[in-house]
DNA sequence: GTCTATAACCCGATAGAC
DNA sequence: GTCTATCGGGTTATAGAC
């Protein structure tokens, strides 16, 4: 068991408080008290606090990016694919609600200015998958949608009920992360759009 | 032609802050030099930022409801009664994509700590469109789904292509707020909850 | 590698003149 | 109703001791 560096403790600490309070609601100071350190002691590891935020965001894309390779060599159809990269996500969504909300709130605006936009580094997979729902709609195995608002449409149904979950949560009365509430949210998601690309 | 007054000046210039940089990330100077006053005389109109924040949302979210509410009222049928939802919903957030962004903000974590949720200014249209759903669904007329579930996926998929919408344009290589996009988005959406809800 | 001390800056809010 | 001036606090970042 590899005790974690000092510098993995601050990217932990960093992601969460990224995630939970945005890159200008978080100080310096927040994360170095959760790390248990003195806010000068984070600039020995990194440039800046952008430069934190930066890593940060880059390795949860990458991540990301891994799942989603992984779950695409493993699917034998393109039933398999869809069902595979579906429930990908929603588990490492499901597994780093904090990546999501960080995720979002970048897209909602760049949160420190010098980062390379997600959306660049998104930019292949959302091709490839353009590319392969068109191929299969021309082949007549799947039902035709535009399929750029068919991904976007799927884009906001999976990340939207992680990000927001405390608007959720008010509207339902009740916890919406429960493991019976996500049992039911997967099988929604899974089944509406199944349905919604049979021929 | 009224002229509007410095107070509603103020309330714009506000709305358009902190929608595009968030709660902290608009300073009392940057609203202040948007109307053309100086700082202090905001706190003239106004007890606090808070206060200037929370009439914002408050004013935003009341727009919204008397949209839904005229909308609910107009329609003759079941199936009229989603059409005309959905279209209401659409057509204001494409005319208020500031809003649509100063929301999420709200929903990604409370930006000003006393303001209400807006989760709970919302449940009880929450709850008429689960009663509305079930009822149908119960009669028949609409295909059985999980209501919640329903309405969670059109929340995503309606919302998030106003929001998000610098990371669509970063995956299109192409502007999403084009008139032409805007109808492929809302024909995309409308035809893909109708056929959702074919029994 | 971690610390103390400090520099330089911007923020929200208040007081009071006009 | 709008201004100038200022207070008190928090911010990132740097310099240098240990």
């Amino acid at each position: 068991m590899q005790e974690p560096s000092t510098r993995d403790l601050i990217l932990k600490e960093a992601k969460a408080c990224f995630a939970r309070d945005g890159f200008d609601g978080t100080s310096l100071n927040d994360i170095a008290a959760g790390v248990g350190i003195k806010r000068p002691s984070l600039l020995h590891y990194f440039d800046s606090k952008a430069d934190i935020y930066a890593q940060v965001l880059g390795a949860a894309l990458a991540d990301w990016g891994l799942r989603i390779n992984e779950s695409v060599k493993s699917a034998s159809d393109s039933w398999a694919m869809v069902n595979s990269v579906l429930e990908a996500s929603f588990d490492f969504f499901k597994a780093n609600p904090d990546v999501v909300r960080l995720f979002r709130r970048e897209a909602l605006g760049a949160q420190s200015a010098s980062t390379k936009a997600p959306g660049v580094i998104l930019q292949p997979f959302f091709a490839r998958a353009v590319k392969f729902l068109e191929r299969e709609m021309d082949a007549g195995r799947f039902r035709r949608h535009d399929a750029e608002n068919l991904i976007f449409t799927g884009y906001g149904a999976l990340l939207s009920y992680f990000s927001d979950n405390e608007l959720l949560s008010d509207l339902l009365g009740s916890d919406p992360f429960t493991e019976d509430a996500m049992q039911r949210r997967y099988s929604h998601i899974r089944d509406f759009f199944l349905a919604a690309l049979e021929p």
